[in-house]
DNA sequence: ATTAACTATCGTAATAATACGATAAAAAGA
DNA sequence: TCTTTTTATCGTATTATTACGATAGTTAAT
């Protein structure tokens, strides 16, 4: 036990919901917003910005990386990361085809 | 360690990974689905249509009970849960607000 | 009063996530 | 070449999550 069980859910679920793990943490909240303020940001600045360790920080980002809502390109010594706006548009209207499926209810219908 | 660092993050940060983390697991995402489809569900139903044990699901309900998600109510010797209108509106507002803080590059600004 | 139906909680085993020190690796500059 | 700067990865301790059987509690029906 202990492990989700993947195979009773669609590819649908399963990916909304890896989606949302991968926003499940301030700290890449956080580091989504930088980006989204600065643009591009190096694994450094995270550090003095958030006051994790470096190793975490490091940790973090490859976990945006695998989602794919980051991506990174080497600039001399130091790794520049950023938004990828196709994935961060079509996680959008991911999460928005959810919460848009809300109706109102008919009298006595919900409680 | 293991324990994430509440105190480092601004109230928003905390709250938008707290909800995020709410849906992240395919469990809870097909029973907002199927709640977002029906309207109204009891845990027996969602026992049959998920095929998790009942201990499982009443867990899964728990948590997103806890987030203000949903909200259930007595009915008969059943438990009654829906959507709260409400949260659902506001998490989507508090999602989208961070979702369309993306701006495109000028030359050489991005990765 | 007893039984049936349904849900919540407890206890617990298995797995995942978080954090960080230590170390490796790669590029730039002295 | 050697040092500095920066990032990634490994190892590991701690905590959290997931799943389920067992059990208790509640309401409705017999």
């Amino acid at each position: 036990m202990g492990l989700t069980k993947t195979d009773l859910f669609t590819k649908e679920q399963n990916e909304l919901a890896v989606l949302a793990k991968s926003l499940a943490h301030p700290a890449r909240i956080a580091i989504l917003q930088y980006l989204l303020e600065s643009n591009k940001c190096i694994n450094g600045d995270l550090v003095n910005e958030l006051g994790l360790a470096q190793a975490t920080i490091s940790q973090h980002l490859r976990e945006l990386k695998n989602v794919g809502l980051i991506q990174g390109s080497i600039e001399g010594v130091s790794m520049s990361y950023c938004i990828n706006p196709e994935k961060w548009s079509s996680i959008q209207k991911l999460f928005n085809g959810m919460f848009d499926k809300i109706q109102n209810c008919g009298p006595g219908e919900c409680c």
